[in-house]
Formats: C-alpha cells, sequence, structure tokens
RNA sequence: GUGGGUGUAGCUCAGCUGGCAGAGCACUGGGUUGUGAUCCCAGGUGUCGCGGGUUCAAGUCCCGUCACUCACCCCA
C-alpha cells in the first residue's frame, strides 16, 4: 500500500484554515475591483519563450526556478512564475490595448516556482495582481500602490511598511550601471558577489551581510543619476502617494528580481513572516510590451502574495473571513424526521440560507455536538412529537433559547430569526 | 545547489544514564431512552520516518537513507 503525500513546497489549505485564504485574496481582489480592475482569467503554462523574453533570461526566476516541460506535441511549456508576462501576452494577442487605455486588468491565482521551500516561500503559491497598461501617467503608478495598500489595509494589517524607488530607464539606467560596476570592480568582494557584480550590479547595494553594505556604502545611487523625465515622474509618484495619504518610506537600495521594471518599483514589507519577509510587489515596466511584440506602450502593476499575506494576518492575531460552516443545523429525531428535515434544508438552502444536517444516524446527544461544532447560530430539532403537533423546535445556540416554530412556516421564521 | 534543526496517536508534544508506548486536544459511546458548548466515566493494533548495526534488551546508542522544517541564495 503506497501513501501520498503533496508534492515538495505545496501548501494544502482546508477547513476552517481555508475560510481565511479565500477571504485574503477575495478582499485583495476586492479593493483592485473598487479601482476599476477588471477580471483576467489566464492559463497557468505559456510557452517558455514568453518568461525567457519577458522575465530575461539571466533572471534566478528563468535561470534555475521554472517547472519547464515538453507536451506531447514537443512544444516547450512553463508552469507560469509571475504574472505580468501572461497579461501582456494575452493583451497583445487579443488587441485589449486598441480600445480606451489605460487597460486595467486583474487577476488571482497559482504560481510555480521550483525553489527551496522555506516560510513564506512554496513552490506552488497564490498572488493577486494588477496591470494598468498603455499610460505612463505617475497618477496611475500612485494608483496601483494605493490598491495594494488598501487591500493590506482592508484585511487590517498595520505592521507593514511600503518601500519605493525608482530604477530610472532605458534613458538613464545604463550610464548608471556603467558607473556602479566602475565603483564596484575598485572594492575588494568575494568571487561570488564580483560574479554578481557583473551580472546584475544592482543587486550588490542590497546584500544582507554587514562587511558588503559597509564596502557599499558610499555607491552611486540610481535615485541620484535620473533623467530629468525619470526624476520628475518619480517627484510626482511620491506627491500623489502623499496626497493618497499611503505612507512610504524611500529605499533607494531596492532591487527587483524580475528584468522588466523601469521607473517606479515598490514592495511591501512585513516583519511577522521570517526570513521571506515580501508581502508584495511591482512597479511600472516601459519596454516589457514592445520586447513582447506589441506596441511599445508602458504598464505599471503590482503582484500580491496571498500566502504570505495570510501568514502576515496570522502574526497579527487577525482572523480574516467567516470559519462557520452553516447558519443553521438540522438535528432529526428517527427516519421520518430526517425525511422531513432533508426536504426542509432543501428549502433553506434555495432560499439563500446555509443548512447542514446530522447524517448517519447519530444520537441526539451527538447530533447536537455536531451542530455545536459546525458553527450555526440555529439548530432545527425534530422529532415524532413534533411531526405530530406540525411544528419543529428552533433553537438558539449561543444563549441555548428554544421555542417552537410551525413546520408550514419554517423557512420564514428561520430567516426572521437570522436577521435578528 | 549549500548549511542547521526535527521525525513518537488525526493534531500539539513528553518519553531521564537503553528495561511493559504516554499526555493534552480532537473523535466515538455512555452518565441524561428529546438537547450542544461545562462536568464525570469508558474507548488507542502507533510499521516510534525507513534500512542496517551494537546489545540479553533500542523510541533511546552507532552508521546510512528519506522526509519535513528553518536559513543562505532568490522572491510573492
Amino acid at each position: 500500500m503506497t501513501s501520498f503525500s503533496a508534492p515538495k513546497g505545496v501548501p494544502d489549505y482546508f477547513p476552517p484554515a481555508s475560510a481565511s485564504f479565500v477571504a485574503v485574496r477575495e478582499t485583495l481582489s476586492e479593493a483592485a475591483r473598487r479601482a476599476g480592475y477588471g477580471y483576467i482569467e489566464l492559463p497557468v503554462f505559456e510557452d517558455t519563450a514568453l518568461f525567457a523574453r519577458g522575465v530575461g533570461e539571466s533572471t534566478d526566476v528563468v535561470s534555475k526556478e521554472m517547472y519547464t516541460f515538453e507536451d506531447r506535441g514537443g512544444r516547450s511549456i512553463t508552469l507560469r512564475p509571475e504574472g505580468t508576462a501572461g497579461v501582456m501576452r494575452a493583451v497583445i494577442e487579443h488587441g485589449l490595448d486598441r480600445g480606451q487605455l489605460p487597460t486595467k486588468l486583474y487577476y488571482a491565482g497559482q504560481f510555480f516556482r521550483a525553489e527551496n521551500p522555506q516560510a513564506g516561500r512554496y513552490r506552488q503559491f497564490h498572488q493577486v495582481g494588477v496591470e494598468a497598461i498603455g499610460v505612463d501617467d505617475p497618477a496611475l503608478d500612485a494608483e496601483v500602490i494605493a490598491v495594494a495598500d488598501a487591500g493590506f489595509r482592508a484585511l487590517g494589517l498595520t505592521g507593514y511598511r511600503l518601500e519605493i524607488t525608482s530604477l530610472g530607464d532605458s534613458t538613464c539606467r545604463p550610464q548608471y550601471r556603467e558607473k556602479l560596476q566602475a565603483f564596484l570592480s575598485t572594492l575588494p568582494l568575494d568571487e561570488e558577489t564580483r560574479r554578481r557584480a557583473e551580472i546584475n550590479p544592482l543587486r550588490v547595494l542590497d546584500d544582507k551581510r554587514p562587511e558588503v553594505r559597509e564596502l557599499v556604502a558610499e555607491a552611486p545611487l540610481m535615485v541620484d543619476n535620473l533623467s530629468p523625465e525619470c526624476r520628475d515622474h518619480y517627484e510626482q509618484v511620491k506627491g500623489h502617494l502623499n496626497d493618497l495619504g499611503v505612507k512610504f518610506t524611500e529605499n533607494p537600495r531596492m532591487v527587483r528580481g524580475l528584468d522588466y521594471y523601469t521607473k517606479t518599483t515598490f514592495e511591501f514589507v512585513h516583519d511577522g513572516l521570517g526570513s521571506q519577509s515580501g508581502i508584495g510587489g511591482g512597479g511600472r515596466y516601459d519596454g516589457l510590451m514592445e520586447q513582447l511584440g506589441g506596441q511599445p506602450l508602458s504598464g505599471v502593476g503590482f503582484g500580491l502574495g496571498v500566502d504570505r499575506a495570510l501568514l502576515a494576518c496570522q502574526a497579527e492575531g487577525i482572523v480574516p473571513g467567516d470559519p462557520s460552516r452553516c447558519d443553521v443545523f438540522g438535528v432529526p429525531l428517527g427516519e421520518a424526521a430526517k425525511a422531513r428535515l432533508v426536504a426542509i434544508a432543501g428549502e433553506l438552502r434555495a432560499a439563500g440560507v446555509r443548512v447542514d444536517l446530522a447524517y448517519g444516524g447519530k444520537g441526539l446527544k451527538g447530533s447536537m455536538k455536531a451542530a455545536d461544532r459546525s458553527g450555526a447560530r440555529y439548530a432545527l430539532v425534530l422529532g415524532e412529537r413534533d411531526i405530530e403537533s406540525g411544528s419543529v423546535q428552533l433553537k438558539e445556540l449561543g444563549s441555548g433559547e428554544q421555542h417552537a416554530v410551525p413546520l408550514d412556516g419554517v423557512v420564514g421564521a428561520v430567516r426572521e430569526a437570522l436577521a435578528r
């Protein structure tokens, strides 16, 4: 006999805790809907080349973390490691950028990265994301950031901070990159860090080791080397954030792991999660759409980690959602009563009431216990005596108060009781 | 890919220098033949992760292995 376990690094969410997972995903999605973002449902696998070209061949995500396989037609397929590339592909493919701009879309779903799992880092994880495509307006950057902030606030989270910076664009980042590399080449760095300085010099600025931090303390920063346009854009974003009442701190050493980001980039950080503290991040991407074969339009978006936001809630003692399974629980005494309650449950459900029953011939004590554990506010107790008198006992489980209601008016009586 | 930690009941864990496999929670039944959440009683045949070794005797010691977990790297 073989027994199975979930693949390495993949979380299962089941009741009652899964109610919190759903509530987090739904609360973050609602924040996007409130700002006029429409839902887009995308495939979880795409042409491998889409991610290689969109995210960047040299990124860790593409070079060593993708689930890539060949399908039966010999095509190279990859389970999506992030959301933006797929959205851009769909926008280009269906001409969603041919109408009124910006095109505002949100998505929610699973993503996959073949990393070594640890606290808050899974091989299958969930994100809610938005993309606003086609307009390069600092007010839109600020809106996207404010939507993420509103989502986290709606969950009740307070222990996070927002960090922002600007990564410049193609007119100023290449020059800055050279300047930074020149600076880094003068430092006594170890072999691996030296290699990193070649591939992605900005990443060296984000090194966690104190000795490296000290070495790069005087390094030139992107924010001090922005083009006039990028600088102006960045200043306007900060101004709009202030107008929106969104608090932020500037982190000029912030680094993003995906190549497409330009200008505004941001990250939401929570300290209660362990080492993987980012609960969401995103930014503007100027060249991505053109890179993927579309118009040269800019976009801005974010990805929020649903799993991590849930961990953040747990760290703050917040329990999102309602773990109760039903409003009313039926307790039948005997077969005739069960038949009646099964029918009544159907009627109540049709009327929008959540109903469960004691199944399997439980005794009265066991059925009452099941009613209690179900989280229902009311129990409906039905036995021979009640059937004879044409009534059913409606018991409020919190107070223990119970009274008889007519069997033929049970739906109305229950709805009235629940409305109180 | 590289380190550290941990593997005992459905869950959380205790189990001392080797000597009968345990607790709490959860679950089921009963105390109360029509009332839960409180209380009392009863209910456990667990490959002690797996494989080998040492020993009269291994959950405990040794070797190997696998899994989980935290961290590095990186990211949501």
